[in-house]
DNA sequence: TATGAATGAGTCTTCATTCAT
DNA sequence: CATGAATGAAGACTCATTCAT
């Protein structure tokens, strides 16, 4: 689908010179920074020290700029985060994996929140429909169906929709890490660390704003 | 600051056939649907019947206008969730009352949660800066103040940070209204109703997953 | 189907200044002496004395430019040539009336046999599908008939393919007044006025080389 | 003139596999039906299953590839036609001869009638001052003299021009064999075969459409 | 208040052409 | 011979903006 010109045999993919490579780069930092629709071809061949033509050469057009974006950096990650979830786990286990891998993944990917609520998440996103159709729909339904399961139990409380707290899940921690400079310097503090936003997300979604019962815990 | 042509004295301003009060809805809704960046002045201008010189009769320019959208519709919006909040109220009664009239002022201009995680939120938002001058920081810190202080006397566990607990409240509830379209999309079932996404945030955000050990309140 | 942005009410169509019929003119005689593919709009343009950018505003792209000259331009000629022809005259009457019309239509429109042979009789021209859609057959096959009419009488040699002749006509008459520029190059003599030419085509489609029975008549 | 790599000594010309012949064949194709403007080194290297880098290679630049056309493939055409034109023989048989052997060249080469009307014939054509360098003036000559001769004894008629008549031959034959695509087109027939179309015009060309006089002979 | 005409700057895209390998 | 990488120039098209009416 994505259009890819063959590599030269003798030269290997990745390697820090690899201008395809590069130029996919600099499209997604672009993006999280300007959006895709603010960002031009010129653009991302300038941060990588090529020509607006070189674009064309590796991708074509900036439907295929897009799919190879959502192919080779997202689709990735999506499938990191989500494909150690099984079945024969508890929800606290299955959240607190989904968030680590998360904030681990975005540590290695800073451009992935911004990207994902402004062109993913939002109606008329331009990556809308093509992540759409790479999410892992199963391994989702794993986790609502356990949590789902809990609550009938009543180990989680009944106030929450079993799909809806994936999407605050995955929400909160995009949001929280999109807007980490929106609030260092709406409050002129320090962004907060990956790691006190996980935290702050892990306590959030197990315990609410209630005074815990459980002895607290030692987090790594 | 805005650019505003003198409005004829006989005609009074809000009525349907204002042709201003047109624009600036067109605009909201196309910023909403396609992004600051991928709406042009010609598509505004569609959208309200008119012609894209008149765009400029309005609203001078671009910049212009960004900052009437800002100025007479979402600041606007902002003070109706905030102005409200005062001292020597309980933080859950504090988060409450938010909640609902942030869900209650989305209701009526149901572009707001799309713009506001794309303008506002994302670094390199187009209307980042203009709304973060508009911010009622002094409300703000009432709030975390209540939050911290509630934290001391242990009625609110130590887990949650009580500034980064606003963003979570603030985007939790933009980020369920934005993505109940994608939702829908997603999993083929139902938009759920904003009522539901406020009772699925309150329950989330005062209780998390715990079950209650409070006899469960009736809502509404 | 073309597109045409309104005229100012108060601005008479027609007249020298009108920028959008200079347009059209330069198109046509740029695409008779360059080719459809080998003008671009910004030649058009300059040989208007206008930008680019104006020939977007009066023909939205090259599709609807070519809708606009086969319109405007070809079509009233293909029409102005074949409507007089009706049933009940000669064969003779009906191909002596044709070719004084295409030479009298030709002199008002210089650029035609060009492009009709390059454009329009070629495979691969790019005006051919849209002309084609616009030629006059109930007309062609009242020639055509007639033509098959006289041969069963005897008045017509049998040798001649009543349809092929039709594109014959047509064809010589295109191709002398075409070629006119390249005769009087490649032989050094000065160009056939195309009264001379129809001339030449008349005696041949009358008579081919035969020495004539007839008494030679007077023409005009 | 035209550039021409040196060929590997080991290796005749002409063989199936001769890279350079493959793209000239290509490069005519394409001319014939898209023009030469419309048609990219990209595409013929395409159609021959090669690199553009290639035609680079053969024929330096569009320059050379044209001059590599007209001496390679229109030349060898042009003279196959007219060189066994000679003195001495009527005008009735030079024409029947030139006609036979322009008809049957073109069954060997069906690009020619194509391009020769769009590139040669047309001002503007991209081949003309090429192709016309290389015309066998003398042997036109030839023609028209006999051609005048026989109106001075009566036996042609004197209303057809002895020079344009050349023109009204070669156009006939081109014209109605670039056009019989167009002609099963437009009139939902079967193609006609060049046999036909050259009875066709030799029957026009000798006797116009006057009924013969002679006894209709045999034709092949 | 409203519009059509006009434009310059910019964007995407194509293409001939070059070059190192 | 042959290819992939790279580029500059140019073409189609868009768009914010201006202006006369």
């Amino acid at each position: 689908m994505a259009h890819k010109p063959k590599r030269s045999p003798g030269r290997p993919a990745g390697i820090d010179g690899d201008a395809r490579e590069q130029l996919l780069t600099a499209a997604t930092e672009l993006f999280a920074a300007e959006g895709v629709a603010g960002t031009t071809f010129a653009a991302i061949a300038k941060r990588a020290g090529l020509t607006p033509a070189m674009m064309h050469y590796y991708f074509k057009d900036r439907e295929h700029l897009l799919d190879c974006v959502v192919e080779e950096k997202i689709a990735p990650f999506v499938a990191s985060v989500w494909s150690p979830v099984a079945r024969g786990v508890t929800p606290e286990e299955l959240i607190r994996g989904i968030v680590e891998r998360l904030v681990a993944g975005i540590e290695r990917n800073p451009w992935i929140p911004s990207t994902w609520m402004r062109e993913v998440l939002n109606e008329g996103g331009l990556l809308r429909s093509r992540v759409l159709r790479r999410l892992p729909f199963e391994r989702v339904r794993i986790l609502s169906g356990a949590v789902a399961r809990a609550q009938k139990k009543g180990e989680i409380q009944a106030g929450v929709d079993p799909v809806l707290i994936i999407f605050s899940m995955l929400g909160l921690v995009m949001l929280h890490l999109a807007t980490a400079p929106f609030f260092a310097e709406a409050f002129h503090r320090r962004e907060p660390s990956p790691q006190a936003i996980g935290r702050h997300i892990a306590a959030l979604l197990l315990d609410g704003l209630k005074p815990s019962r459980r002895k607290p815990r030692k987090r790594r």
